[in-house]
Formats: C-alpha cells, structure tokens, sequence
DNA sequence: GTAATAGTGTCTTTAAGACACTATGTA
DNA sequence: TACATAGTGTCTTAAAGACACTATTAC
C-alpha cells in the first residue's frame, strides 16, 4: 500500500475513484411477515422497478452517519432504532451508470413507529418480502405489494435484501435485534410472533418462553395489555443495558 | 438518491469522491495461538508501526477480486484459501492524510502453506495476536512479535484484527471455516487444537469428537499420521462441496 | 358460566461436559 | 513390555420439543 499512497498523499485525484453510497433495508414486522421500506423509482435505469433508499456518502461523513442521515431524511423520523452495517457492493456492473460500491445497513423500526412516518417522499412504500425458504439460513428474497403481485427490484437489490434476512435470522438467537421491532412494552406472544416473522416458521410455545426468561433480557413490568376481550398478558419490557 | 444520481451521470467528478481500499486480516494458527501477517510501515503516517497489507480498489475491479490481488500480490501464493469480506471501515478521520473507507476482507490459509509463500516484500511478517479474553465473543486485540514485545498497530487496524477474530470465533461453529487452516488431510486433534486457537480455551475430547463427526463434514480417510513415536491418530479430510 | 388466551408442569429427546476406561501404535 | 496418545462408554446435566393441563380475564 505504500508507494501508491504516498503518491495519492500529494494528489488524491491522481487515478479516478468510485462513487460510494449508502443504502438502506429498513425492515418490520407487518401482520406476522417482514416488510422493508423500498422506493419507486421513477428514471432510468430500472425505472419503476423498487429500490432500497441510499444516498452518497458525504467527504466528510462516516459511514454509519450517512446510513443516519438517509434514514431520518426518507423518514422523516427522528434518529433511533436498531441500524447496522450489513455488508458492502462493489460489483463493477452492479449499477450500469458509473461505478458505485455501496454499503448497504439495515434499520430496524417498529411498525408502529414506522406507521407515524411522514414518508417525505410520496415512492416510499412498505412492502412485504417473501423468502423462498424458512428456517435459520435464507434463501432467495422477492417483494410483493399489497395484492400479492409480485414487485421487480433494481439494480443487486434482491441480493442486498437476502443478506439482510439472513443476517436477521442469524442474529435473532444471540442478541436482542428482535426488541427493535417492538414497542417498548410488550407481551411474550408478540415476541413470539416477531421470532415466527423473521425465520417464517410457527414456535413451540413453553419452549420459547423459557427461552426468553432464561436469557435474562427481559423483566416483566407487573402491567398487563389492555384492550382484549380475553384473560389480558403481562407486559415485558427490554431491561437497560442490553443492546447488541 | 434519484436526483444525485441523475446528476451525478453526467458528471462523474462533480463533488470529489473518498478513495477505497482493500485491507487484509490473514490470519493462520501457529504454535496454537492466532497470528497474522501484517507489514511494518517505513513512512509517515504511523512509520514502523505494524498495518494490515493492503491496496487500492481498481475503478473497474470488484471488491472481492481487489482482495484476492492483494493476497496474491503479497504473498506470491497462488489464490486459493478462505477469502471473506469483513466490515467496512470509513472514519473520516481513520487516515490522517485524505479520505479511505476501506473494506476489510479476511482470509485464512493453514501454516504449510503460508510458510511456504515467497513473501514478496520483507517487512512482512507473521505476528502472533494477544486476545484478551477468551470465549465466544471476543474483546481488545494486540499484536506481539516472535519475542513477546508488544507492537504498535496503525491506523484503525487493531479494532480490524478485534472485528476479524470476532468473526472468526462466530462462524466457527456453524461453518467449515476452521478448516482453512488446516491442510488437506489432519487429525481430529489436530482441528481441536485449530479451535481452542481461536476460541482461546481448552475444550473437551470426546465432546469435541463427537460434535465433528455428527456434523457431517468430515470423512475418515482410513490413512494414519506418520512420524510419531505413539499410536498414531487417523487423518481426516473434508467431504467435498462442504464449503462455507 | 363460557370463551379464549395466558401461563405452567412434566415427560421425552438431544446434546454437551466430565471422567474413566480400553485400544493400539512406537520403541 | 512400557509409554503415550488414540479413541470410546457412560453417567450426569442442561436445554429444547411436545402436549396436556391449570389459571385468569372479558363478556
């Protein structure tokens, strides 16, 4: 790395530099099926197929501040959440344009936090996903509307997607990334439907429970939901402490 | 991203664009403790301080492919081995001289046949790594030459290693990632040495056996090490089309 | 009381840890 | 035969799946 740098060191724009993005999945949970927020896009190239919102990574800006400010300026959400870098793109042929490497994040929200967005821009939409295969590793990913139709992805979108499902699902056991699709209160089977939604398979119920006491991530708050027309649940709450 | 992107394909140039490089952790077991090979800088910044070799992305080259040159490059080896990408580094201040997000890869390759690179440059070096604790999750990270003396690492490059080993502790179990460092054939004891390395704890025999063989990627070969003055163990191979 | 879900007790199965034991090659 | 390590048998412990059961609230 030497020699090349220390020539760039006294001229940074000696040889041509790739563009650099960031894109965001921002994934919840829908009626028991992940949803993330994708763009339609209205130009060439891939025009009106969906697309992740990104954004140029600024000279100046980190990468996970970029992510940030992507996500807040879509949103138009105040900063929070679960986000995290994913992996980065950098196939030469991945945008036909000019070269962009992306690093791609995945954000987190709650639908209910999700469903107060402004949504600046009126070719955001929430669209479920549809995974090839459940269980613990994912497979193919695509994108359905409303209807059921099947929606087209720009660009290695669909690729981005799938890593970020897998990284759910691989993730889902070990840390508590499944509380960032939940209110801040919640029952055992809302956590429970969470879990179905991610890795698309039903729950044994005594099991995950003791599951969920065991690892100590949670503490019940001695309230109870409100609302139902049956025996009402405790409500759990996330203890401090406990990100990542 | 649309409106940027428009104007940005008629002008490639208009805003000015970080640079982005590849930089390798490889990593291999030596004397069953983790090493890597990092190359000590002779300029300023960080001079003779110790960095992970690495290169700039090509504007037409992938990034998996920048890596591989790289490796290629340092080590005279021919490509081959285990080759992830890692993480994304991109602190604007992460080098002192200009913008570089850098897109970390690790690669890994059994001792055999690392020591037998022709190392092209010779201010590379294997460096044993000093974890701080051992387990799953891994801590801080430091490098200690062949004396025991610590060494001083540039840039962002111990938080790098920390990321790398990190990784490597989590695949472990589910992936076929040890095996990278081992050579074609070895012993059962040679792949529980391969793990205790990495995890740095000792482990249990016959619960290690066990969990290998009932995982179905190994097959024994009915061949039998040579050169010992004991009962010597059976080899092992990989079953083909185990990969990741 | 009835309906509907919350929440638990317990049996079985599976996998890991511990530890002692047997097996087998070299010298 | 002695030695050193390979390799196994088995007891215990921990955790997950299955499934039926009890508990509690709204109505």
């Amino acid at each position: 790395m030497t020699e090349a740098e220390f020539l760039q060191d006294y001229d940074p724009q000696a040889f041509p530099h790739p563009s650099v993005t960031v894109d965001l999945v921002l994934m919840t949970v829908r009626d028991g099926k992940l949803a993330a927020l994708l763009q339609q896009r209205g130009d060439h190239p891939f025009k009106d197929h969906r697309a992740l919102p990104g954004g140029f990574v600024g000279i100046d800006e980190g990468l996970d501040e970029a992510a940030e400010r992507v996500l807040v300026a879509k949103t138009g959400l105040p900063a929070g959440g679960w986000l995290e870098q994913l992996y980065t793109f950098g196939d030469p042929a991945r945008d036909p344009r000019t070269r962009i490497i992306t690093v791609a994040y995945f954000a987190l929200l709650p639908l209910e936090v999700l469903s107060r967005a402004p949504l600046v821009r009126d070719d955001l939409e929430l669209v479920e996903l549809e995974v090839s295969w459940p269980g613990e590793r994912g497979g193919a990913i695509s994108a359905r509307a409303g209807g059921g139709t099947h929606l087209d992805l720009a660009f290695d979108h669909a690729e981005i997607l799938g890593t970020a499902v897998k990284r759910l699902r691989g993730k889902l056991d070990y840390s508590t990334i499944a509380f960032a699709l939940l209110p801040e209160r919640f029952t055992l089977r809302d956590l429970q439907a969470v879990h179905e939604a991610i890795l698309g398979v039903s729950l044994n119920k005594p099991a995950f429970r003791r599951r969920m006491l065991d690892k100590g991530w949670i503490e019940g708050t001695g309230e109870r939901e409100l609302g139902t027309s049956y025996r009402p649940a405790e409500l759990y709450r996330l203890k401090p402490n406990q990100g990542d």
